[in-house]
DNA sequence: ATGAAATTGAAATCGGGTTTCATTTTCAAT
DNA sequence: ATTGAAAATGAAACCCGATTTCAATTTCAT
């Protein structure tokens, strides 16, 4: 159940009712309740994941409206939707959210957002040098994460090559770790 | 029909019979066939332009079969899938093909490839930076191909902003345009 | 109030890919 | 060559996330 709508949430709000307006479409009580809770949760869920904390409180909302919804706030830009590999589309806060690519944990899916303005540099290159127009890119680096690298270090057989260089010559910019499910 | 079968192609034929027999697998007429036409036909296939070269010849030949020794030859490092956002699976040839990106056009589906050692190594720091080891990636990189930005130019509106720094490294192509529904 | 247009949700459908299963093929041991 | 157990095959059924259909409901400008 929404929390103290505080002020930053409402911007989001009136952003997709300025989207509905200028595109003709209506507003409505399931929209509001959806992006209510898309904006309350982390980043990266699935449709079905907001489908189950919806469906507890607003039993008449169905999965369909939702994937119809969050397609919607791509549209309006407060979503973005990304693809890892498997095979489920999540979606995560793009209202005032910078560009980032992502590193996921294949052991327990945490998806960890990172920038490089290098990177982003270097392909920006390699795409003139090919004549390129680059309209938009997906960066995914799969892996295991530091957490689960412990973790497996105890309990699996000893043998695990790992090299640590733990140099971090030029460490990545922003973004925060996180867990998820 | 297979051509003359050239030196290097029996090469990916020992390393399949190697694969087969130390896996307790069989040799069979359907596998010879397939792997002929996976070696003959360019990069980037998809199951279906697979299938549909080979049943031109070889009606006998499903569709499930050719999914199931793709993956076979996936295991054996003979191939390589990649996943686009058409929802497609593509096959690349891996048998001494170093790894590369792509560059795809969203105008004619043009597959282009490239190697950054500089993005790797940037990419490492990353990880390193987050104790993250790594164990596979993807970049794509979504845009418009040089012909297909030239063609625009002269069909659409005269607006469209282009740097054309003409470098080019190295260049691959594969895949067939497809006309959207 | 009212009615045309948009929205909704259940169910049907789509589509790439996988699994099932009865039949056929392979191949090592005779 | 024979044989028989294990593997391979292919058609059809199935999986599953996502989309479309359609009758009923809601929205909102008039």
């Amino acid at each position: 159940m929404p929390a103290g709508n505080s002020s930053p949430t409402r911007e989001e709000f009136r952003v997709f009712e300025h989207y509905l307006a200028d595109n003709g479409l209506k507003h409505s009580r399931q929209r509001e309740v959806i992006l209510q809770y898309f904006l309350e949760t982390g980043g990266h869920m699935t449709v079905d994941d907001l489908y189950r904390v919806i469906h507890r409180k607003h039993r008449e909302i169905g999965r369909t409206t939702i994937y119809r919804t969050l397609k919607l706030f791509c549209d309006a830009k407060l979503a973005e939707s990304i693809e890892l590999k498997d095979g489920l589309t999540r979606f995560e806060h793009h209202y005032k959210h910078s560009h980032h690519d992502h590193m996921i944990c294949i052991e327990c899916g945490t998806i960890i957002e990172f920038v490089s303005p290098e990177i982003e540099n270097l392909q920006d290159e390699i795409a003139d040098a090919y004549g390129f127009t680059i309209d938009s890119h997906r960066h995914q680096i799969f892996g295991v994460c530091q957490k689960c690298d412990q973790r497996r270090g105890r309990n699996d057989a000893p043998s695990r090559t790992k090299k640590n260089k733990v140099v971090a010559t030029k460490a990545a910019t922003g973004s925060r770790p996180r867990s998820s499910p």
